[in-house]
DNA sequence: TAATTTTATATCGCAAGCGATACAATCAAA
DNA sequence: TTTGATTGTATCGCTTGCGATATAAAATTA
């Protein structure tokens, strides 16, 4: 088939954009508190629950612990969260937010909608978001070195 | 509202995941000839029209020059382009395909459509594609720094 | 209990990405 | 034509992302 190679022909090419760009967008609303877009991420899984093994962060994040290891040792070194080694199990690395670490959520409260509506377009509406993320979902699924 | 900070509820770490995971799956069959996935999408470009100034290829990549330029390096260490000082604007450096990098179409040809086969699932059909394309390409353009 | 395997985390090395900045070639304007 | 702005590329510094490998603790097995 003719232009099978064509960049406009991958969808990795797109999803791969698609993201460079909205971490793109993050930057700015970040950046103000020093924080980088994984570092973020980091962030929101701590909000949800916090005091987690880098283990289960990664989990989380689909991310190696050889990713997630030194962006939490930044992360500590920013007074943002904390390491200790765990008790019952001696191998794992607990990490759980300081206070600062707490407060960002109300200071980052602002940031999905401000990102939200930067978004919003033709094709992404509050009706079509759903059948994207369900997409999305399937591809990840479909990839992800899950057992 | 309720669980605006889930990672569930996030649109850029589902793009984010995904571009990660199909990029990794371009991982074995590209690492076989020594290349990165954006060296492979340098490629695709130069494929489609060779001869191409720095700041054409980063644009078609939406990329900055600062990405783009280590990377051409790289690929011309390896062999596998030229950079030449252009002849009429001497500000711009040339890049153009040796015979290795163009014999590299041939040898990958086969890799779009084993990616397109490790997608494909439930959602993602021939016939659902172009729906997602045409969203990712809605977010790309709302969002990339285009004039 | 001693040996083996598995698990949790870390270290190393390298390739992106990208903000900030530098620099030289070209263009525009005075 | 000289000055000033713009353009094309490159350099620097830092943070991911990840394959490969190391290490220590725990679990399993002999």
């Amino acid at each position: 088939m003719d232009g099978c190679f064509s960049l406009d022909n991958q969808l990795c090419f797109r999803l791969y954009t698609a993201s460079r760009l909205i971490t793109q967008a993050y930057h700015p609303l970040l950046s103000e508190y020093g924080l980088t877009y994984p570092q973020y991420l980091v962030l929101l899984v701590l909000w949800e629950q916090d005091a987690q093994p880098v283990n289960d962060i990664a989990k989380r994040l689909m991310l190696e612990t050889n990713t997630v290891t030194p962006l939490l040792k930044r992360m500590e070194a920013e007074g943002i969260l904390t390491r200790t080694r765990g008790s019952q199990d001696a191998r794992q690395i607990i990490v759980a937010l300081t206070p600062k670490g707490r407060s960002l959520q109300e200071r980052l409260a602002e940031v999905p909608e401000t990102i939200g509506n930067s978004v919003l377009c033709k094709r992404i509406t509050p009706e079509t978001i759903p059948d994207l993320f369900a997409m999305l979902d399937d591809i990840i699924n479909q990839l992800h070195p899950c057992i």
